[in-house]
DNA sequence: TAAGTATATAACTATTTGCTTATGAATGTA
DNA sequence: TACATTCATAAGCAAATAGTTATATACTTA
């Protein structure tokens, strides 16, 4: 068990950033696997400037971290952060969503870009 | 570290309910005292349907149970609810709240109804 | 029983949110 | 250079949210 003291006023950001199935589902995906916009496009079957959207959130709190590589630009989860080791105490508890991944590796839509 | 698996559906919306600063403050709260409305209404100097409709919201998900003692109902975590230990596991990473309650007690409200 | 206190619910409102489409900027390639 | 692809941003919209005031319900007490 955790024994970080959190502020209420940050808590309840993160909370709230992670209370949105979409973001809470692409945090449990970028915790294990680095993705580009685009797969997380395929994956949410939402329009690209929403999965943008919410990537911004996630970025503007530190959350997740970009990473460009040629035409792509890849994100994943900021390790570093202050309250890392709170979200990933509760991306810990979901279940693994790598049968996502797979479905799109089936579709040979990730290929593409990875 | 926990190692419950959580749907994800039930943690978006229990993070959705947490990621509310009231809520989550007074679910820090009640991890510790009962409280009766009046109590919150005086502590988060909202009007008395606000602190209401707050506590359905919870009761809805049965992360609270109320329980009338005469003329007051008396709200608390409901320690038994399948998340709670998830909850818990964020709360405690919270700092205790219990100035609020103190403040109360020599403002002379909280000897009003407990 | 009548009046007072505590709480819940209904109705309304302003703000926030998550999506969409349209468009611009950055990179890769023919 | 021209064109295609990837991603970000802007603008607009419908739904959700958190608050308010007004009112109903339940209990206590004089």
């Amino acid at each position: 068990m955790l024994k970080t003291t959190m502020k209420i006023d940050d808590t309840v950001t993160i909370l709230k950033l992670l209370g949105d199935k979409t973001r809470l589902t692409m945090m449990k995906i970028m915790d294990h696997y680095d993705c580009c916009v685009c797969e997380l496009v395929e994956i949410f079957k939402v329009s690209q400037p929403a999965i943008s959207q919410h990537l911004r959130k996630l970025r503007d709190l530190g959350l997740v971290k970009e990473e460009r590589r040629g035409q792509w630009i890849f994100y994943s989860i900021n390790k570093t952060h202050e309250y890392y080791p709170f979200i990933e105490q509760i991306l810990q508890q979901l279940p693994s969503q790598a049968d996502k991944l797979k479905a799109l590796e089936e579709q040979g839509t990730r290929i593409s870009c990875c």
